[in-house]
DNA sequence: GTCTTAATGTACGAACTGGAGAATTCGCGG
DNA sequence: CCGCGAATTCTCCAGTTCGTACATTAAGAC
């Protein structure tokens, strides 16, 4: 674990760049904050993992705690970023439905350690996201914009199903997520890789007849 | 923290009874595991909360890690038992399948410490289960009823949809995991607490109808 | 009874880990 | 070219934590 660092000597070692070096122990921190989780990480292995020692760690974040913090914080704001970009009105509901759906199967996959992340938040019961002390606001663009889909589908009439948009999120999210996140103990279980590449493109079109089949499926009247 | 078990003078602190004390160790220990993370975890801590000392849980399990991965196997062992007592032969393969989901649900609900160390699990890349020095057999019943039924459902022609048991397991277990694991971080981006009692019902059945619908429903020609 | 051995209790240590005090260096405005 | 504050490095520490050496006790065999 020594050797791979000596190997680098066109890495500037750029003194006073704070932006820079901020940045760095975020994206580093994230990483390890993921890989180990919150108790599991270690600030000097963080600061070894950066061209910065561990005492800048605690110059710009002050704690360990608050580092994680910012690293989950940031993590939030890159999926807002998505989410906000998205346009899916010039898509019939349908169609619209089966790209959000797909947008989110591919951030999963895109950015694991997002969910990875927010798991190990869950695991310590959101100690950190339910902090009083204001951890900053999470909304996530994507609720809007399925708000509007579902709406346009209902005004359509292919859409009979009574939910909202946040209940359709989170069957989209439960499924993408699981996929990702547990797929060491699904593998361990029953022997399936749930991430292999031929089987992807199967999962991403499912998910997507799963949300629109019950969308467009009437309740039973019995039960 | 120590008040609390002054209070039990029955609380006959029977000697020499190793069934009783691997126990009761395994029980607290799943419990802390679960809670903290296996790094998050602390020997200490875990052997405070029985009524044995420290001594015997390296008397017993040798090690940090190897307690980890008795309460981990522990855990799927339970799973397995509640699993294996499923009866849903006498059910037509709709109310089969519902049944099934609300049993996947119900267990979830029931025993969140499972899945949070199954989270755990997935947080540090299944670590544990994929250890070479293989960890024991995890399949799990569930598995082989589903079959079952939705054999009976296409042979029946009500299901239509070409999916096997191991992805509808999936689905139905990540909808039912994600609302008991993230309601922490879903409750602070969205504001909805997923576990609430009144939208408890509400999820229990939306589950079985999305299932149903998506077998039910024929696979879209064009996509 | 006593003997043997499994079970339990006590105390300690070595390594790790989050954190901080204080010195030092760099870059920039004047 | 100088001075000043921000950025960076060096060094050390106090508390924690896993693990163990050693002593002790109870329970059943005979």
């Amino acid at each position: 674990m020594v050797v791979e660092h000596e190997e680098q000597p066109p890495l500037e070692r750029r003194s006073r760049d704070p932006e820079r070096t901020k940045e760095e122990i975020l994206v580093v921190s994230t990483q390890e904050f993921a890989d180990r989780g919150f108790a599991g990480a270690r600030v000097d292995e963080i600061a070894n993992k950066t061209r910065t020692t561990k005492r800048m760690i605690y110059y710009y974040f002050g704690s360990k705690e608050l580092l994680y913090m910012a690293a989950l914080e940031r993590a939030y704001e890159d999926i807002r970023v998505v989410e906000a970009n998205v346009d899916v009105e010039h898509l019939d509901p349908i169609r619209a439905i089966r790209r959000l759906a797909e947008l989110t199967f591919d951030r999963h996959e895109a950015n694991p350690n997002f969910s990875r992340l927010i798991s190990q938040e869950n695991v310590q019961r959101g100690q950190f996201v339910t902090k009083a002390s204001g951890f900053p606001r999470l909304e996530r663009p994507i609720i809007k914009i399925l708000e509007q889909v579902l709406e346009r589908g209902r005004a359509d009439g292919v859409f009979v199903r009574d939910i909202d948009a946040l209940d359709v999120h989170m069957l989209i999210s439960s499924f993408c997520f699981f996929r990702i996140n547990n797929r060491f103990t699904f593998a361990a279980s029953f022997g399936r890789n749930l991430v292999e590449p031929d089987r992807r493109a199967m999962y991403r079109e499912m998910i997507g007849d799963v949300v629109v089949d019950y969308l467009t499926t009437p309740s039973p009247e019995d039960h």
